[in-house]
DNA sequence: GCTCACCTATCTAGTGATAGATAGGCTTGA
DNA sequence: TCAAGCCTATCTATCACTAGATAGGTGAGC
C-alpha cells in the first residue's frame, strides 16, 4: 500500500481546485486540513505542478470511469445516456457548491502550468468525444453530432458556472431543460 | 481631472482579472505594467477589495451601456438585439484570449471578498434581465422568457468558456450556432 | 535471533520570493 | 502654500520549496 496519505491529498487537492481554484489552493492549507506539515505534502509530490497534473489526471480518471459506466447502463437509449450524464453534473452543482475541475482550471488556464495546460484539453476532448458518439447514435451525422456535442456542453458548463455564481443550484435546472432542445 | 492614472489602473486590473483571475493579479504586477509603484496603487485604491470592487463596477457599468446602445439600436427587432449582444461576446473571445470579467469572478467566487461576491450578483440579473426582456418583445411568457435567458447565458458563459479552455476561438462560433434555437 | 542497512513518512527549521499594506518624504503645479 | 501624486523603505504574512533529522518498518546476511 503506497499509502492512502498521497490518496487524500489528491483529493483534498481536487475539492480545493474545484471551489476556489488552482493558484487559491496552497501546500500548507491542504497540510492543515490533513493535519501533517506542508513539507509531507512535498515528499509525496515534489511541486505543485507535479500535484496539480495528478489531480488533474485522477480526474480525467473519474471521468472516463463514469462515462464508461454509463455508455454500459443505457448502452441501447443515447438519449438516457445523456440524461445520465446531466445527472451528473447536477449532482456536482447540488451536494457541493462547486464548479467540476475542468470548468474550473479551464477559467485559469492562463495561469496554468504548461503541463497542466496540456491535461486541459483531454478534458474537453473526453466530454465532446462521448457526447458526439451518443448523438451519432441518434442518427446524427458526425459533423452534426460534434456540433451538437460542443453546444450542450457549453450549456452544462454553463448551467454549473452560473449555479455556483449566483450561488443558486436551481439555475442548473432551468438551464439544462434546454438540453431537450438537441433531441 | 481625477487623474488618468486610476482609469488605467482599473482598466488593467480588469485585463489582468478578466485572463489570469483574481487571486492571480497583484498590485505589483500592475505597477509594473503602468511603470510606477505598488504603494502609488494603494494611493488610489487602499486595498485590493477596494480596487476590486471598482474594476467590477466599471465592468458593470460597461456592460449596462452596451445594452442600453443594442437596445436603443435595435429597439423594433429584439432577435437582431440579441444576436448583437452575441457579437459583443464574440469579439471578446476573438480579440483577447481572455474572459469576460463576470464569467472569471463567477468561477472564483469561493475565493472573493464579500463586497466583491456582491457585485458579482449584479452582473447574472443585469444580463439575464436584458435577455428576458428581449424575449417578451419576441412574444414569450415572462416565466418562459426568464427560462430561455438563463439558458442563453449559460451557452454564451459555456461558449466563451471553452474557447478559452480550448485555446480555440471556433469554439464559440459553432457554439453559439444553438442561439438560433431559442427563436 | 540479531544486527546492519535501507526505506518510508513524517517532522523542525529555514530559504528566498512575493503578497498586500503602511509611514513618511519629495516634487510639481495651481 | 499646499495638496495631489508618486516615491523610498519597510512591515508582516504567506507562498513554494529545501535540508537535515527522526522514528518506525522491512529485509538480508551472518
Amino acid at each position: 500500500m503506497t499509502t492512502d496519505t498521497r490518496d487524500k491529498i489528491i483529493e483534498l487537492a481536487q475539492e480545493a481546485i474545484a471551489t476556489r481554484g488552482y493558484s487559491a489552493f496552497s501546500f500548507r492549507g491542504l497540510a492543515a486540513d490533513l493535519g501533517i506539515k506542508s513539507a509531507s505534502i512535498h515528499y509525496h509530490f515534489p511541486t505543485k505542478t507535479h500535484l496539480g497534473v495528478e489531480v488533474a489526471r485522477a480526474y480525467r480518471n473519474q471521468l472516463q470511469q463514469a462515462f464508461d459506466s454509463i455508455a454500459v447502463t443505457y448502452e441501447s437509449d443515447p438519449q438516457k445516456a445523456i440524461e445520465s450524464l446531466i445527472a451528473v453534473y447536477r449532482y456536482e452543482a447540488r451536494t457541493s457548491q462547486r464548479m467540476t475541475v475542468c470548468t474550473m482550471l479551464g477559467a485559469e488556464i492562463k495561469n496554468l502550468p504548461v503541463e497542466i495546460q496540456t491535461e486541459m484539453a483531454s478534458f474537453y476532448a473526453l466530454n465532446i468525444d462521448w457526447l458526439k458518439q451518443q448523438f451519432i447514435k441518434l442518427g446524427d451525422e458526425p459533423e452534426v453530432a460534434r456540433e451538437k456535442a460542443c453546444q450542450l456542453f457549453a450549456l452544462l458548463q454553463g448551467a454549473l458556472m452560473g449555479a455556483k455564481g449566483q450561488q443558486n443550484p436551481d439555475y442548473f435546472d432551468v438551464v439544462t431543460k434546454a438540453a431537450a432542445l438537441f433531441f
